[in-house]
DNA sequence: AAGACGGGGCC
DNA sequence: GGCCCAGTCTT
């Protein structure tokens, strides 16, 4: 059988949809161009089950581009924390001051215009505007990507800009100038539900016109990224409790844990008492190191060495970047994973 | 073109 | 433990 043409993809596919897809996610309902937004933002390269209870509470506390705004950035990373990727919070944070300012708080209609808005790509711009406005706009995440690397048995990594380039052309192709909002959540949820990792063909409805299938082996594609060694790094958490608990410091815009609230960190190598007074301006007293706790991130993986310490001495003067954590009073202040899991460890023993 | 960026879920 | 996930930005 010949591969069928764009228009019978899309009717293929959306009559699929129309039977088993989903219906129910909660950015769904409404599906407003700022719901859509925060969802695919959470979305990126985070799955539904785990952005669901975070979008909730979210959209509770920032029910619309206006509140955004006028939040502090502080609050916002509170409410992402635990999400990672802290950089996608920043740049909602900015993206939705930039609405206010620029745009009266909506989305422009153009997708050029959307796309130049922070943290938002050529994919999370056409499913804001497919999505909340029915705009014929191609969208290209994870999902979409296996479905037509399959279909088409697309050699290589998705990584590659040649393979990537190859994609959004099929995209393009069999986006429907109907129902296009229909069909681009169709789109992912048949990537999310049938066409996954190890894919259940039997209830595909693109079956009978897939490559990948036909060859026999629909796992073969998308091509794996190619992989290299992980590195290993060690560091040193301070535990610094004094009399208003334990001391957090701001980490820098860039880098790891960007913006968010962190144990201090000292070299391994280094002195902690030096270290504090040269970098915190802070006496310590050391006290017995507590167990390593190992942490794994994409590109490397990280032991953290935590070393309790009491405080003796501090300046008049608190530094604006230091901050009290303590377990009684309310906090809104992002914390990475594994620091909250050694405060909590200390919670528990005290 | 390649690397940086987090954390949770799954096998 | 390795791999994956509704990507985007920087270099």
């Amino acid at each position: 059988m010949a591969t069928a043409g764009p228009s019978d993809f899309a009717a293929t596919v959306l009559g699929w949809f129309d039977r088993h897809g989903r219906h129910d996610l909660p950015w769904q309902h409404p599906a407003t161009p700022y719901r859509v937004w925060i969802s695919e933002v959470m979305l990126q390269q985070t799955q539904v089950s785990t952005v669901i209870p975070y979008f909730e509470r979210f959209m509770a506390r920032f029910p619309c581009v206006e509140t955004l705004a006028g939040a502090s950035l502080d609050e916002v990373l509170a409410y992402w924390a635990g999400l990672g990727y802290y950089a996608r919070a920043r740049n909602l944070h900015r993206c939705a001051q930039l609405l206010m300012e620029a745009h009266h708080g909506v989305f422009p209609d153009a997708i050029e215009s959307v796309e130049a808005l922070p943290g938002i790509g050529r994919s999370t711009a056409g499913a804001i505007l497919s999505l909340s406005r029915g705009a014929r706009h191609p969208i290209l995440d994870g999902n979409v990507k296996r479905v037509l690397a399959r279909y088409h048995a697309i050699p290589g990594w998705p990584g590659r800009a040649a393979v990537l380039k190859t994609l959004w052309a099929h995209s393009e192709a069999v986006t429907p100038h109907t129902r296009p909002a229909a069909f681009n959540q169709a789109m992912m949820d048949l990537g999310a539900t049938i066409c996954t990792r190890r894919p259940i063909c039997a209830q595909c409805p693109l079956r009978a016109g897939c490559q990948a299938y036909a060859q026999g082996d629909p796992q073969a594609y998308p091509e794996p990224k190619p992989k290299r060694a992980k590195p290993h790094r060690d560091t040193r958490m301070l535990i610094i409790n004094g009399e208003a608990g334990t001391l957090l410091v701001r980490r820098p815009t860039r880098g790891i844990w960007g913006g968010l609230w962190c144990l201090p960190e000292c070299d391994l190598s280094a002195d902690p008492s030096v270290w504090a007074r040269e970098h915190l301006g802070l006496e310590i007293t050391p006290q017995a190191p507590g167990p390593t706790l190992r942490h794994e991130f994409t590109h490397y993986s990280l032991t953290i060495h935590p070393l309790p310490a009491q405080l003796t001495a501090a300046p008049a003067v608190q530094a604006a970047e230091h901050l009290w954590y303590n377990p009684t009073t309310a906090h809104q202040s992002g914390v990475p994973a594994p620091v909250q899991r050694l405060l909590n460890r200390q919670e528990r023993e005290a």
